[in-house]
DNA sequence: CTAGGGTTAG
């Protein structure tokens, strides 16, 4: 026995990882064989395992060592299923699942638990249940790490109910499948069970923690997700990669960068591996709190790149209106031998749409389903209309709209419609916004558009018609919101609020930031048919804009050379758009404005959209 | 030295 434990510790072995190449692996496998090690179970299955589990790029090859191996050992099949299971193709664990009964061996619960999680990827009907079954029947229900599996797989096939069943007939319930059932109620929206069972764990490790801080993100809570990290850390648990991905997330929901460069501080102080999930979610914080700059430099730090890396970056190289850096980073990507996936081309459309390059635009659309079969959905083609409509082609993106394969959705109709706005025309707006209507009767924006191209066009009965309507139907919108960051400290304005303490300095910076905008001819938008976004008590005067209360608030407590951010939950109107310019120019400050459609850098009286809104 | 938690779009 003594001398199968230091075979098994063959240096050659010891020496697999993710970073030995195929040759390096048949040298290796020579070597065995030579010496006649192979013929010992234990060694071929310690290789086998120890590529499965090291070296994953390389899979194919331990499939085919195992499939020559006479008596392979539980743990090497094991280790191949496990490794499938989180492959693209998991259906090849069943392959290894049956061979451990032709081999005469017979699973353990460490079979069931990667078998299941294979189940939860493959997402094929009735096999998840049929596993289920398998492993009833061979006594493994009470292992909290299968019942964990069972937990994530149902949560994956959709259905809640599965879980809560599941979980229901447990009788002593581990903390591994307590943390399952969480996340399962998280991702369902069922935050307050989560909280329930988070509180009452007898022993909350890591993995819990971490579980918990990402349902809050998850779920759009992002100061409790925070303030539980923080909580986190004052209970002395100890902190590693995967509890600063939720973190990252909630800042780049709330857009605050100060509070993303504390994390990302964070994560250098304690030596937190750049592992691609990280690296990934901080390229994106960065990116939509809007340094950009930032963003490119985490990305090109990064030892290796992943599919979900490159369309992070280059989705905030669109979203900051850098289109031609954007598909720069594309063609990169190719060359890099990353494939592109149906999110990759989102980006990549988007892209093309903000500079305007239409030609660019088709030729990668077509591209999606000739070079890499992927089938465009219901954003590529809202991706496309908007490009062509952007671009003044409005009968072209008319056309693609009638073209479409499938049914078009709210979202096409509103590009067309965004479109129309932009180059003030009626008639095709006032079809794609009674086809906008018809999906999504209670959408406050596309009455919004559609009055104002109306207005602009000085058809009145248009304007008051569209009024009429909306008041009958009930149309809500949210209030605006901006929310703007000073030392690490988040301040919220929402439109016409005088809340703030500081609220009398903010009311005296108004009125200079008006006189002097005056003087160099600014005229506020006082037309009182053009419908304002948010149009509520337009008659009271102090009823602003919460982007313009917030930007005076950013000229009082901010350094000169900061640039203002701010981050707000509507898409910025046109009058806080040309203010915003002004400001730009006349205090000679870079004003960054967030909305939740895209970044606004405004400097010396420009903006990075180029007015394309 | 096999089991849990995390990322892009909308």
């Amino acid at each position: 026995m003594s001398s199968l434990k230091s075979i098994a510790k063959h240096p050659s072995i010891c020496l697999i990882d993710s970073s030995t190449t195929l040759r390096e692996l048949r040298q290796i496998h020579a070597h065995l064989l030579l010496s006649g090690l192979l013929n010992e179970p234990q060694v071929s299955g310690q290789f086998v395992a120890a590529i499965a589990l090291r070296s994953p790029g390389n899979i194919e090859y331990s499939s085919r060592v195992l499939d020559r191996c006479e008596n392979p050992t539980l743990f090497s099949l094991n280790s191949m299923i496990r490794v499938h299971s989180k492959s693209p193709t998991p259906q090849k664990s069943f392959h290894f699942y049956n061979r451990i009964r032709r081999c005469g061996l017979s699973p353990d619960n460490y079979t069931f638990n990667f078998l299941v999680r294979a189940c939860a990827q493959l997402l094929v009907r009735g096999v998840g249940e049929s596993v289920h079954g398998a492993l009833m029947r061979h006594g493994f229900e009470s292992d909290p790490h299968v019942q964990s599996g069972l937990i994530n797989m149902y949560a994956e096939m959709g259905s809640l109910e599965s879980c809560r069943r599941v979980f229901g007939g447990i009788l002593d319930h581990d903390v591994v499948c307590q943390t399952a059932m969480l996340s399962a109620s998280a991702k369902y929206g069922d935050i307050a069970f989560a909280e329930q069972l988070f509180d009452k764990m007898p022993k909350r490790d890591t993995v819990a923690w971490n579980a918990m801080i990402a349902g809050y993100a998850q779920c759009g809570e992002s100061r409790q997700a925070l303030n539980l990290f923080h909580e986190m850390q004052l209970e002395g648990v100890k902190v590693n990669e995967p509890s600063m991905v939720p973190v990252l997330s909630a800042c780049t929901q709330l857009g605050t960068l100060d509070q993303g460069r504390w994390a990302h501080a964070y994560i250098e102080k304690n030596r937190l591996r750049m592992t691609l999930t990280l690296g990934t979610a901080l390229i994106d914080m960065y990116a939509k709190c809007g340094d950009m700059d930032k963003a490119m430099e985490v990305f090109w730090g990064m030892k290796e790149r992943n599919v979900y890396t490159w369309s992070s970056a280059m989705n905030g190289l669109a979203m900051n209106g850098a289109g031609k850096e954007c598909l720069e980073l594309f063609s990169l990507m190719k060359k890099d031998g990353v494939l592109p996936n149906e999110v990759t081309f989102v980006s990549v459309l988007r892209g093309c749409s903000v500079v305007g390059l239409v030609e660019d635009g088709y030729k990668h659309f077509a591209s999606m389903t000739d070079m890499y079969g992927i089938q465009p959905e219901l954003e590529h083609y809202g991706c496309m209309v908007d490009l062509y409509g952007r671009a003044g082609h409005l009968n072209e993106a008319l056309n693609f709209i009638n073209d479409m394969p499938v049914e078009p959705h709210a979202g096409a109709w509103g590009a067309l419609l965004n479109a129309c706005k932009i180059h003030k025309n009626m008639e095709i707006g006032e079809l794609a916004s009674r086809k906008m209507l018809e999906l999504e009767a209670k959408s406050h924006g596309a009455y919004v558009l559609l009055s104002n191209i109306y207005a602009e066009n000085k058809s009145w009965e248009g304007v008051s018609h569209v009024r009429r309507v909306m008041k009958s139907r009930g149309v809500k919108k949210l209030p605006g919101c901006s929310v703007v960051e000073v030392d690490g400290e988040v301040h919220e304005f929402f439109v016409g609020d005088n809340s703030h303490q500081m609220y009398n300095e903010i009311k005296v910076m108004l009125g200079e930031i008006f006189r002097r905008l005056r003087l160099s001819g600014y005229m506020a938008n006082t037309n009182p048919v053009l419908f304002d976004i948010e149009e509520e008590e337009k008659e009271n005067a102090l009823s602003l804009h919460s982007e313009k209360i917030a930007t005076a608030f950013g000229l009082i407590r901010l350094k000169k050379d900061v640039p203002i951010r701010i981050v707000k939950n509507l898409r910025i109107c046109w009058d806080c758009h040309d203010f915003m310019k002004m400001v730009s120019r006349t205090f000679d400050r870079d004003i960054i404005v967030r909305d939740n459609n895209r970044f606004h850098h405004f400097k010396g009286g420009a903006c990075s959209c180029r007015d394309y809104w």
